[in-house]
DNA sequence: CTCTATATATATCATTTTCGATAATTGAAA
DNA sequence: TTTCAATTATCGAAAATGATATATATAGAG
């Protein structure tokens, strides 16, 4: 029955993949998730990984819990954080895969010098 | 430089792919895409399997033109748009199969396994 | 060729959201 | 208290969004 259509359903369903495909783009936040990919760690690493501002990581970090998507752990003075969702992990998995590093970074596959510059 | 995770190349990297899930996080961009998984649709049948506001559809296949996500093609009165990035594609391959509809909601498009309920 | 209808695109406006930067704040430990 | 780690608050500029209006392109009728 395409007429019951569950057109509300699936634009239901849409509006929040769409709300967590907005949480994970931008490149701060994305590159926060790939760091966590590899699992838990501490806001100053993840500060050290992307080269983000610290109020600003703390925001993105706020962002991503608030979606679900990360979890928070005090240690003493530190905070740890690490994915929480694993559909999220199969997503980026899955982009990496996609858009991942070019097979150079990992893979030998031929003498295709890609310049890493500077 | 084994571990040369040149930060400027990732960051950039990350750049792009958060831009491109950026286009895609609107629910309407993202039912675009998924509507464009089955094959070439004209702009009506869009409009019609998503809802959208015809001028803001419009728009919105601007954006996804721009990113180069898909081409258009004129056909006397109608425009014909489909999926250009194959990494789109694998993307929204592994979106579906993340978050895609519940294994007993609704019957799938077809009569094979679909979710892996593990 | 002009008139009309259809299909799609672009323009504009008001409102909201996002972002980077900066300042102030909380929490834990020495 | 002082210091380190992280969060929250705030400001202004830029972008996104829904709604609405207008424009272009193509085709068919008269």
């Amino acid at each position: 029955m395409k007429d019951g259509l569950d057109f509300s359903e699936v634009r239901e369903r849409a509006a929040e993949v769409a709300s967590l495909l907005k949480t994970l783009s931008h490149p701060n936040r994305l590159l926060i998730a790939c760091e966590l990919m590899d699992g838990e760690r501490s806001v100053s690493e993840i500060e050290a990984a992307t080269g983000a501002a610290q109020p600003n990581l703390s925001r993105d970090l706020a962002r991503l819990r608030e979606q679900g998507l990360v979890t928070a752990r005090r240690q003493s003075k530190q905070v740890f954080y690490k994915l929480k969702d694993a559909r999220l992990e199969a997503l980026m998995h899955a982009m990496c895969d996609a858009f991942g590093p070019k097979p150079a970074t990992h893979a030998p596959r031929a003498a295709q010098t890609q310049g890493a510059k500077r």
